[in-house]
DNA sequence: ACATCAATACGAAACTGGTCGTATATTCGT
DNA sequence: ACGAATATACGACCAGTTTCGTATTGATGT
């Protein structure tokens, strides 16, 4: 349980969710995605995911000359562990208060189906 | 609409909590509160502030010799601009990704109000 | 075989955020 | 009036992040 939680920055975070998309993927793979979004060079890309391996955030395999990574972290532990640290510093530890923030802001189209998804599940807190 | 968003740091965000909270406060009051929280010299606390000045985040008074602070930013407005970011580089712009995350995760406790406020709120929203 | 292309490794520069030391000015108590 | 306390200003440093240039090594096509 030794394992101590490492916070992935920004830039980790975009190659993070590129790679908990395809699950694996090549350097070359990930830079193209990356670069599609915003002007980056391939070296940056390659020394961002060295440092990555480093940091124990990728995994990687390197019998082929092409390296090939993979995820080292799971999806949804890290977004709970961002999102509850972003609820400390901004919302002063009140999730309601991020809920009601980003429901009520109207700033994004909400399906009906995950509105039903929310009502049980706030039903199920009521009964507790 | 010219004046663009400004991004606060993690430690700028801590100080504006704790100016949003106060309205008004000097140097000294900030960094005390700051200090009960964190170890943290007093010349840091004031640099900070000088430089969330020159940002334009607080206005100042200086009137006199102990200066006397004030936000310069509205608090939703902020919390809203850094909650659509996160939700962009976390939950790929899904807000109920968050919402459904941050309400099962079950690590907070949420009162029956406040379940009522979001109940409330989603039915509105259903409607239309 | 050799030129070309693609991949990794490495180091250095530019930037940013946070920290504090020190200098200087002002106020206050006695 | 003068020393202690308190305020601001300012510069410097350190650590972490991001960026990229360059070197080197391995593969490929003709």
């Amino acid at each position: 349980m030794a394992t101590k939680y490492i916070k992935p920055t920004e830039s980790e975070l975009e190659i993070l969710n590129i790679l908990w998309q395809r699950d694996v993927a090549t350097v070359r793979e990930v830079h193209e995605d990356l670069a599609a979004a915003k002007d980056v060079g391939y070296t940056t890309t390659l020394k961002l995911m060295q440092i990555m391996h480093e940091k124990g955030l990728v995994k990687r395999d390197e019998s082929m000359r092409t390296h090939v990574y993979q995820p080292a972290v799971n999806k949804q532990h890290t977004q709970k562990h961002l999102l509850n640290k972003f609820i400390d510093t901004i919302f002063g530890g009140s999730s309601s208060q991020l809920v009601l923030q980003a429901l009520g802001s109207g700033s994004q189209k909400i399906s009906a189906e995950e509105l039903e998804q929310m009502q049980t599940l706030i039903n199920n807190l009521k009964k507790k």
